[in-house]
RNA sequence: GCUCCCAUCGUCUAGAGGCCCAGGACACAGCCCUCUCAAGGCUGGUACGAGGGUUCGAAUCCCUCUGGGAGCGCCA
């Protein structure tokens, strides 16, 4: 039997990083298992649905290369099947027209709360034979009243429900929209799920769906239950923690892999390896190494995997992904070597944001010093020690290597008796208006002969008059 | 309230009875390396929720409690 899995999300908030980890897993275990994996809309609450989630749904699961063999498939476009199977399910008797009223419900439940019992419908119109005049009805599922169902989940074991723990639900509304766990189920059925791989917070509707699917003749899939993702607070994920867009990861630098990575190590592991690649999570993914508790996000270790996974690529892999960041910042790349700049960051930054943040002196002249490191390396004492670099890098043929100003400026500061530091932090300073950049002769070299003297002309003027 | 799930460092986790007075990673502190910042290396502190069992022996098995979470909708 070939495994299909599939990813159901609702687009009735921003897929978010928790469905992304859910999204990954049942990728993972569909292509460990050269299996197939299919995209869901599950867009029945037309209310709450927008076409804008939609597309983030679709946009990010693009970015992230989770890509769907099938789909993605619409629940709204799927009535017709629906209605049918609703059909059947009246017809055999395995299914019945509810006619109590919301208020009637409402007042059913308040009292069941008062008694201290679970709240549940209590089946009052199982055994109706005639309509109730001017009342639309909904459809309700005829739960067994008898025995227990288990759910023999792949991380959890199995889990055993009594089956008076589970009432009749509504599985066609009034006003003729199928509702969720019906849907799942045969939807789930249709599309030949063998393995649901979702969040644990849906363990409770198992039992249901797993008696719909025998009400309906199919044999039920196998479920494995995923522990919750939660805020780095250790509370339910929110807009404020983490629940915002997955496309937001995007625009903040992160590299799909580093984020997947992530993600893969939040509730499974291998032993202690800590970084992945793509592949070897493909390669090493299994549904039993899977925890069962929720964890918390961790925004420094997912920033940290990122910086692992961006020193793992070159820089000219890393380029045109900074371009985009600087795009973004309207800044003008012209004439610098975006491979080199990456290159010399990658280590030195989390994130392509940090990274366009930390290159920006690259790309204009500083407009001012930073105080303490100027008033440190930029000033009469140091004046002559800028002139003296000047002329030596004047020196030098262009177009420059890093490896000949490393040659001159260690010489210089042998003849001056001093470290390199000596004359690289005046220079740093002068060059990129702070006492932070990649080396000096890398940094120099990336900025070109006339951009370095031009800004070490200035410098050595700001010198003098300081 | 009822049902279900969960429980190792601050966080992510290793651990499937002796290899564990608990290992790795992030973060933190110190040191080394060093032209700054990083990266890298080394060192350090902090955890088996509690109580009962079972066993020669328990983080690992069982029970109770406690704590956290989910579900109980004409939401998904």
């Amino acid at each position: 039997m070939t495994v299909r899995t599939r990813f159901a999300p609702s687009p009735t908030g921003m897929l978010h990083i928790g469905g992304v980890r859910t999204a990954l897993f049942s990728w993972l275990y569909a292509r460990r298992h050269q299996g197939t994996f299919i995209l869901r809309i599950e867009d029945t609450d037309r209310e709450r649905s927008t076409d804008q989630a939609i597309q983030v749904i679709l946009d990010g699961m693009k970015w992230l290369g989770l890509d769907a063999d099938e789909g993605p498939f619409y629940q709204t476009q799927r009535y017709p099947r629906y209605r049918e199977v609703i059909g059947q399910l009246l017809e055999s008797g395995h299914a019945y027209h509810c006619y109590c009223s919301r208020a009637d419900l409402d007042e059913m439940r308040a009292a069941q709360m008062a008694r201290k019992e679970k709240p549940r419908y209590d089946g009052r119109c199982r055994h109706r034979t005639a309509p109730v005049e001017g009342v639309t009805p909904v459809v309700r599922f005829r739960n067994p009243d008898q025995g227990q169902v288990v759910v023999d989940d792949i991380v959890h074991g199995p889990i055993v429900f009594r089956s008076e723990e589970l009432d009749d639900l509504i599985i066609l509304r009034s006003d003729g929209n199928p509702t969720y766990n019906f849907c799942v189920s045969v939807d789930d059925w249709d599309m030949g799920i063998t393995h649901v791989i979702r969040g644990d917070d849906h363990i409770n509707n198992t039992p249901r769906q797993i008696n719909m699917l025998r009400a309906m003749g199919a044999t039920p899939p196998v479920y494995a239950h995923l522990p919750m993702i939660l805020g780095p607070d250790g509370t339910k994920l929110s807009k404020r923690h983490g629940a915002v867009s997955v496309l937001e990861y995007k625009d903040a630098g992160f590299l799909p892999a580093a984020l997947l990575n992530y993600l893969g190590r939040l509730g499974w592991s291998h032993g202690d390896q800590e970084l992945f690649s793509l592949e070897e999570l493909v390669q090493l993914f299994d549904l039993d190494a899977v925890n069962k508790s929720a964890s918390a996000l961790n925004p420094d270790k997912l920033a940290w995997t990122n910086q692992q996974h961006m020193m793992r690529l070159g820089g000219s892999a890393l380029a045109p992904l900074l371009g985009e960041q600087l795009a973004s910042r309207g800044v003008q790349v012209e004439g610098i070597d975006l491979a080199a700049v990456a290159e010399a960051l990658k280590e030195r930054t989390r994130t392509l944001a940090e990274m366009a943040e930390g290159s920006l002196f690259f790309f204009h002249d500083p407009t001012g010093y930073e105080p303490k490191a100027a008033a440190k390396n930029l000033t009469a004492e140091t004046a002559p020690l800028l002139v003296a670099a000047r002329a030596v890098l004047a020196g030098l043929p262009t177009p420059w290597s890093g490896a000949g100003i490393d040659a001159a400026l260690k010489a210089l500061a042998a003849e001056l008796g001093a470290g390199l530091g000596k004359v690289a932090q005046p220079l740093r300073v002068a060059v990129c208006g702070s006492g932070v950049s990649p080396p000096i002769d890398a940094t120099l070299a990336i900025l070109g002969a006339e951009t370095v003297l031009r800004r070490v002309d200035r410098a050595i003027a700001h010198a003098r008059g300081s």
